[in-house]
DNA sequence: GCAGGGGGCCGCAGATTTGGATAATGCCGA
DNA sequence: TCGGCATTATCCAAATCTGCGGCCCCCTGC
C-alpha cells in the first residue's frame, strides 16, 4: 500500500504547479516534496505529473486522481475538526476571525457576550489571509461578500461598499469626482484567486483598461494597498471609514452591495459554544448593525 | 498536521484489539504500531485506547473517531481501486476470485469467454480467506450465499447445501442417518466472524448442544475441516460433491439455501472489461447452472 | 544570444524511524 | 498470593528519510 501522506504532497504539487512551491506551503524541503511524488507515482505505476517550463503539471491521470485525493484530504480536515472541536468544547474556546478593522469595534459586544456565558471564552484570530474554517483554522467568522459554499451561517448586516483613496494619493494626484474619472486613474483591485468577486467585473465595467497598479487576494490586502497610495479602489464603508489615512471619494456603489455574514462549518453549527455564539450575535443584530454601518 | 498513516495503525489497532495482532496484519513490528499510535494520540491530545487485560481497546473517543477514519481509508481504497483499474483496464486483465472447488470446473466457460474477446483476459486469485473485493484484491467474485453489503452482482444459479462428512470420519463413527442423529456427532461450523451466516443458527437449532470440533472463518476452511476428519457439517453442494473425500450423509438442507452469485464493486462494474465479463457470464447462465448443480 | 531566475534532480551528512530484543506490566487461575 | 501468559513499553543498532548545496535545464527579457 502506498504512503498516505504523499497524497498531501500531491494535493500540494497539483495546486502550487511546483514542487518548490508545494514544499514552501508544506515547510519542506523541494527535495523531499519531489521524492515523495516520485515515490508515490513508482508505487501507484503511472506518471501523475509532466515536467514544464515552469514548474510540474499533472497529467491526465493525475487529474483523474486529483478529486480522490481531495476526497481523503477533506476526510481528514473533518477528522481535525472533530478532534480540535472535541478538545475546545471542554475549554469552551471559541475562535472567531473577522477583518482586522473590525476587532476593536466588535469588543464590546464580546464582552457582553462573555458577561452572559462565563465560561465560555471569546479569541480572535487573524492572519493576512483568509482562514480556512475546513481546515480548523477558526469555528467563525464575519464576513462581507461572497461566501465559501462549505459554509454556513446568517446575514448579520448589510455591506456598503465605496471607493477610497488615501490621503496621500488625493494630494498627489488629486481625487476622482465621478465614476468616469476613474478610468484615468490608477485602480488597485483583485488578482485570479478572487476572480469570481464582483469587484473586478465591476472595476472592468466602469473603468476599462484603466491602469491596475496591484492585486490583492483579500479585502484586507485591498485596503492596505490602497492606504500606501498606490492607488483607489473600492472597499467596505465598515473597514474603511474608520480609518484616519483613508477618504471615501465615491459614495456608495450599489452594484458592489453585499451582505455581512456569521458563518461557520456545517460541523460546527449545531455544538453548544458555536450554537450559542450565533444566537446571541443574532440577538445583538441591531447593535452589530450599526457597528457596521461604518 | 498529524501523520495521515498513523489512522492506518489506529484503525488496525481498533479491528485487532492489540498492537502485536496490528503489527501482524500490517507486517510491521509491534513497537511501531505502537509508537505511531502514541504519536497520533500526542498529536491529538487526547488517549485513544485504553490498555487492557488482552491488549488494547478504544477509549471513547476512540470509538468517536474511528468512523472518521474509516472513511479516510474508504477513500484510500478507492484510489487503490480506481488506480489498479486503470492499469489494468489497459491490458484487459479481469481477476476473478471464487471458492477453489470450482475453479477447474469454470474452466470451460473461461476459455469460451477468451475465444469470444481475445484482448480481455481472465486470472484466477484465490486465497485461504474471502478476499476483499472493495481493497482491490480482485475484480469480480463468484459466491455462494450472503453477500458483502458494499458489493453489487446478481444472481446466477442456486446454491444448495448439504451435510457431508469424510469417508475416513463416517469409518470411525458411522453414518447420520437423520437429521436428529447429528446432536450425536462432532459437527464443524462457523466461527464468531461469520455469526450472521445461516449455518451457525441453522446448527443451533438441528443439533442443539451437540459438540462444535472445529469453526472456521470461510466457507472453504469449513470443508476443509470436514475433510480432515473432525466433524460432519453442512457444505454446499456445488464445492463439496466433486470431492472423493467428501461423502454426502444428509440429503439437502431447505433452511440453507441460498444463491450463487456473481459480484463486483460498484466502481468497476461498468468499465469495459467487467461488464463485458458480466454479460458473457449471464449468457452463459445456463451452463453455469449445471456447473453449480454439483 | 546572453544573463538571470525559477525549477528539477542528485549526492552526501545528519536526523528520524524502524525492527528486534528485552524488560516491565497486568490479568488469570490455582 | 504467586507464577504463567499475553501484551505493552523501552532501548539500541541499522535502515531510511530529510535538508542542504550544487548542478543542470529551460524560459524570458534585454
Amino acid at each position: 500500500m502506498f504512503d498516505w501522506n504523499d497524497l498531501k504532497y500531491f494535493l500540494a504539487v497539483a495546486r502550487h504547479g511546483s514542487t518548490i512551491a508545494a514544499g514552501k506551503a508544506l515547510k519542506l524541503s523541494q527535495s523531499t516534496v519531489q521524492r515523495r511524488l516520485a515515490e508515490l507515482e513508482r508505487r501507484i505505476g503511472r506518471r501523475l505529473v509532466q515536467r514544464h517550463a515552469t514548474g510540474y503539471r499533472l497529467t491526465e491521470f493525475g487529474e483523474d486522481l486529483r478529486p480522490f485525493a481531495e476526497r481523503v484530504e477533506s476526510s481528514i480536515h473533518e477528522i481535525e475538526r472533530h478532534v480540535s472541536d472535541g478538545t475546545r468544547d471542554q475549554s469552551g474556546l471559541i475562535r472567531v476571525t473577522c477583518p482586522e478593522p473590525i476587532v476593536q469595534r466588535l469588543a464590546p459586544v464580546i464582552e457582553r457576550f462573555h458577561a452572559r456565558y462565563p465560561n465560555l471564552r471569546v479569541e480572535f484570530v487573524m492572519s493576512d489571509r483568509y482562514l480556512d474554517l475546513s481546515k480548523g483554522e477558526a469555528d467563525v467568522a464575519f464576513r462581507s461578500g461572497d461566501t465559501d459554499d462549505e459554509l454556513v451561517g446568517r446575514k448579520i448586516a448589510d455591506s456598503v461598499w465605496a471607493v477610497y483613496a488615501s490621503r496621500d494619493y488625493i494630494e498627489r494626484h488629486g481625487k476622482p469626482e465621478r465614476m468616469e474619472d476613474l478610468v484615468s486613474h490608477a485602480l488597485v483591485g483583485f488578482d485570479e484567486s478572487m476572480r469570481n468577486h464582483r469587484v473586478l467585473t465591476w472595476l472592468r465595467e466602469v473603468a476599462p483598461g484603466a491602469t491596475i497598479a496591484a492585486r490583492n487576494t483579500s479585502v484586507l490586502g485591498l485596503m492596505y494597498a490602497v492606504k500606501s497610495g498606490v492607488g483607489v479602489g473600492p472597499l467596505p464603508t465598515a473597514i474603511a471609514d474608520g480609518d484616519p489615512d483613508l477618504v471615501r471619494v465615491l459614495g456608495p456603489v450599489p452594484e458592489l452591495a453585499r451582505s455581512w455574514r456569521l458563518l461557520t462549518h456545517p460541523d460546527l453549527r449545531r455544538t453548544p459554544r458555536v450554537a450559542k455564539f450565533f444566537d446571541f450575535i443574532v440577538s445583538e443584530r441591531d447593535v452589530i448593525k450599526t457597528i457596521l454601518a461604518g
